[in-house]
DNA sequence: CGCCGATCTTGTCGCTGTCAAGTTCATTTT
DNA sequence: AAAATGAACTTGACAGCGACAAGATCGGCG
């Protein structure tokens, strides 16, 4: 994980990789908010200030994590893709399974992708990112059939999203009490279900 | 709004609702993540440390913030709800256009509820309260049909605050773009496909 | 070699939440 | 009526926070 040759290189070399990999753990273990700058410098080995110098202030760091997690976000979809049936809405229930996936894998990620503030979408990187999520999605929708609208990809999305939000929040108490591998297999009988639907409407 | 006879008694009377009050506009004019306790101290004109003994601590503002929120959510369907046919399909898009409706005129309380480890879901008072909201919901999908199973609600519930949620966040953007009065006819038109192709499965 | 700019540190500021101790005041007790 | 009690609120302190400014270090280029 570390260096162990060199002691206390004044230059570290790779920080802001560093950085982003302290500030992704300091989110996992305490939250969006209680997320502490401090704190990711801390875990990095260097002064408080260190952050700055590469991404300006707190938002700047969130922002590229945000970034860099909408293409885990895409990834963990297209993983869950490659090992089910290739028919569309085998694909399609997949990449539900991705996105619920990644919400329970990395809540905090989650929370900063699509629930706040903090992030700055003005950064044209996210936006890309976070675009590039959402063309995955209506291609994906769109294979269905031929003449599927803008509506019912935001039917999709807003299906999957909103489950994975009530899941991630442990909101959704029913779903959320229940052992891993069975809420998973709900999951995917849920999104069989209600996707199918959508799709021989 | 504020007695002005007595010019600054030493003991407010009614502190504990002044708190929630000045609580809220905290919360909505600089949102959940950029609030602030003695912010709100200071908007009530108390010392910093007054709401402590009403709170204990800032969570417990939040919790309390939270529970009235969800009782207001409820009565934000219900509104809509007196205003539409009373057809069991009409009602619950119209529970849905309130959820939204709340979502969308409270942000940060909406965020509070749903996207927030901050407010204590230990407290009996917020967890009947969100219960209740639950139920609510619950029963009018049940109205639908007599055979609408928990996961037909769930669908039911996903879709709905998924739509919620990503327009909160301004993340889908080709809806949050739009102004008032053709986004919230587009959401109704969207609404009323889904649930109608649930409804009649 | 000498300089220069990028990288990182140190120090400071005002702000935050929480805790402890003090002050005020309404109510109850005697 | 006077005193005691305890709740409501204030004042003061502490550590931790994000941001800024200024200084230290060091790789690379002239």
């Amino acid at each position: 994980m570390k260096k162990a040759a060199a002691p206390q290189p004044y230059h570290h070399g790779d920080l802001r990789a560093a950085l982003l990999e302290a500030g992704e753990a300091e989110l996992a273990e305490r939250g969006i908010e209680a997320f502490s700058l401090r704190g990711v410098a801390r875990r990095a080995g260097v002064s408080h200030a260190a952050p700055a110098h590469h991404f300006g202030d707190a938002g700047g760091l969130l922002t590229a994590l945000a970034t860099e997690a909408f293409r885990r976000f895409v990834q963990r979809q297209q993983r869950r893709q490659s090992k089910a049936p290739p028919d569309p809405l085998s694909q399609l229930v997949a990449a539900g399974q991705g996105y619920i996936d990644f919400a329970l894998e990395h809540p905090a990620l989650f929370r900063l992708m699509f629930s706040s503030g903090r992030p700055s979408f003005d950064a044209p990187e996210l936006v890309e990112a976070a675009n590039a999520a959402f063309d995955k999605l209506e291609h994906d929708v769109k294979a269905l059939r031929p003449d599927m609208t803008i509506a019912d990809v935001q039917i999709v999305w807003s299906l999957t999203h909103g489950l994975a939000d009530l899941l991630n929040g442990g909101r959704m108490k029913s779903l959320a009490d229940q052992r891993p591998a069975q809420r998973e297999a709900t999951v995917a009988a849920l999104l069989r279900t209600a996707l199918g639907q959508i799709a021989t409407r």
